[in-house]
RNA sequence: CGGGGCAUGGCGCAGCCUGGUAGCGCAUCUGCUUUGGGAGCAGAGGGUCGCAAGUUCGAAUCUUGCUGCCCCGACCA
């Protein structure tokens, strides 16, 4: 591609709107255009690498015997309200409604196409396994989008789903996939961990996400220094602790005026947070409920809503619920002598000496311990959040937490969908068997945004090279004056393209300081400068977008050093 | 959805408080000079100041309504 011909504008400056660095880089580069909030237009030079992300996606699925369809983007009604996520998927679901009046959403997912696809083709165990996918735009009416592609409304995924007859061969089509996946996200040249995941509402399903590292990630993941336990932090487990150490302090009263937050509590007493304890009141199935946990320690909601009795999803009590059930305005609450259910974190109960709200105005107790002043927990919960330190579950060591961008989520879905659409075959025995399914997915527009944030320098980004939108760019330098520049950057233009490689030539009218900041600014993996005193000793100049330095290359070697369409 | 902020040429901004016919930098176009790290000079084009009402002799500026965009939002108990 000539650099004049390929209408690429690239700007100098920040657009206000950009707040995370690969948002700034894909305006400036010039990748993507905004429409309207979380909807973008991808750029010829952004379309590129999109392209290149998912012929590498649809190459491994297709080599893990996957099948590729193309389903319709909008779908009717009817079929969500068969699977009861018409009401339940909520305002995500953009509805529109046809010239009949009939309603439609634009989907956000394929579950209900893909069950109906099945129940329709599929009759017998001798179909089977089976795994279907597609590359297509979703829309998700996301409540703020943000981030640019990372959090976009309108977005691109690859969604695969497997048919099984049985538990066992679901298992194995899912495994299929987390090899797969990881063959992805290796060839895509990002840095990743697969990690446990909440498998949601659905219940007792494996689930794991892909996550590309990056500091700006949304999520947090826990992971064993030993690589042998990741998770997300929504579900990483945190393990029970001995028993609290005997009481030395006096129970007491003491006068807290206004002290509300736990920082509060902690100035006027000269404690630290995890010598207190916080007590929050959420709402309940028969009325509100105390979960106390620590107070330098985080509520997981995921775990806490899973609790008897605690209303899913998590919701904290309004402050006249609160006042019914402690007697005190909030940020007065405390375990002693509440008459609603209780439920202890595993790291609150194994205090002694500690501090917590009174149940009453502007008042604290301090010196308390469990088995004197309020009864031991019978049974101690887990519903706080890991923090690095924490002891790794089920394993050795202690866990570190990481960032990290959800780029892939494999899922064992089971029978919920199969059941509610009746999606089934028979099996060798002549009965009818509901399917078993998975879904898998790939955000292929998120992988770009991530790959940025995990692969730039403070001149742009800097492509890992399977997915740069060009291997190599040549600059010429002074080529409108010298016939001989101009002719070697075109020789060598014609020659790396017939060897297969996508080549940028920046043949612009330019100063040389312009051309260099756009090839770093867009990223490309490879640099040659062609200038008259490099032809006169027979040499091109190479440098890598990592490297600081140029060297010299002589001509012959430069096909040998960029190799096949495969370069490094 | 709740809270906050912003809306002036393609991009980044000033002007608004204290009404008087719109400006700066970048980008774009023309000419000359320049050419190894975002050139210089001279000139040019491009804006119903988000939309709609209102106040006023006069509104980018004041008032009201609307729309769009951006940021924050269990962790307080």
């Amino acid at each position: 591609m000539r650099y004049s011909r390929f209408g690429l504008t690239t700007l100098k400056e920040v657009p206000a709107e950009a707040e995370i660095v690969s948002h700034q880089l894909m305006l400036r580069a010039g990748l993507i255009r905004r429409l309207t909030s979380g909807i973008f237009t991808w750029m010829p030079l952004g379309l590129r690498v999109l392209r290149k992300v998912e012929a590498i996606v649809r190459e491994e699925m297709d080599r893990a015997g996957a099948l590729e369809l193309v389903m319709p983007a909008v779908q009717p009604a009817e079929l969500w309200e068969e699977s009861g996520r018409w009401d339940e998927y909520g305002h995500l679901l953009l509805r529109i409604r046809d010239r009949h009046e009939r309603d439609f959403c634009f989907g956000p997912t394929h579950e209900e196409v893909i069950t109906d696809i099945a129940r329709r083709e599929l009759k017998s165990y001798r179909q089977l396994p089976l795994n279907w996918y597609q590359i297509q735009t979703k829309f998700r009416d996301e409540i703020r989008p943000r981030f640019g592609v990372m959090r976009a409304r309108e977005f691109v995924m690859k969604d695969a789903y497997s048919f099984d007859l049985d538990a066992d061969g679901l298992a194995a089509s899912y495994q299929a996939m987390h090899d797969a996946y990881t063959r992805i996200f290796e060839r895509l040249g990002l840095h990743f961990r697969v990690v446990d995941a909440d498998s949601g509402e659905i219940g007792g399903s494996r689930s794991q996400e892909f996550h590309v590292l990056a500091d700006s990630g949304e999520d947090a993941i826990a992971y064993s220094d030993d690589d042998g336990y990741a998770s997300n932090v929504e579900t990483a487990a945190t393990l029970p602790v001995g028993a609290p150490p005997a009481p030395t302090a006096a129970f007491e009263k003491v006068s807290t005026p206004g002290a509300r937050s736990i920082e509060d509590v902690c100035g006027v007493l000269g404690v630290t947070a995890e010598q207190v304890v916080k007590t929050l009141i959420v709402d309940g199935d028969d009325g509100p409920v105390a979960l106390v946990i620590r107070g330098d320690h985080e509520l997981n909601a995921v775990k806490a809503q899973k609790l008897d009795g605690v209303a899913s999803p998590l919701t904290m009590a309004d402050p006249k619920t609160v006042r019914a059930a402690t007697g005190a305005e909030p940020g007065f609450a405390g375990p002693i002598g509440l008459d609603i259910p209780v439920y202890f974190d595993h790291a609150a109960a194994a205090l002694s000496d500690f501090v917590c709200g009174a149940n009453e105005a502007d008042a604290h107790f301090r010196g308390v311990n469990f088995g004197r002043d309020l009864p031991s927990p019978a049974a101690t919960v887990d519903i706080r959040n890991v923090v690095a330190g924490d002891p790794v579950p089920g394993g050795t060591g202690t866990v570190s937490i990481a960032r990290g961008i959800e780029v892939g989520h494999i899922f064992q879905l089971g029978t919920k969908y199969s059941e509610a659409m009746g999606a089934k075959v028979l099996d060798p025995d002549g009965r009818e068997r509901v399917l078993e399914m998975g879904c898998y997915g790939i955000g292929i527009t998120r992988i770009v945004g991530a790959a940025i944030e995990q692969n730039h320098d403070e001149n742009g980004i800097i492509w890992p090279a399977p997915i740069a939108p060009f291997d190599v760019v040549i600059v010429p330098i002074n080529a409108h004056r010298s016939d001989a520049v101009r002719e070697a950057a075109d020789a060598l233009y014609a020659e790396l393209s017939a060897a297969g490689l996508d080549v940028l030539l920046d043949d612009r009218d330019a100063r040389p300081g312009v051309k260099f900041a756009d090839a770093e600014l867009i990223g490309i993996p490879h640099r040659l400068v062609v200038s008259d005193r490099g032809l006169a000793a027979g040499e091109l100049e190479y440098r890598h977008r990592r490297d600081s330095e140029s060297r010299a290359l002589k001509r012959e070697d430069v096909l040998a050093l960029l190799g096949s369409p495969a370069v490094t």
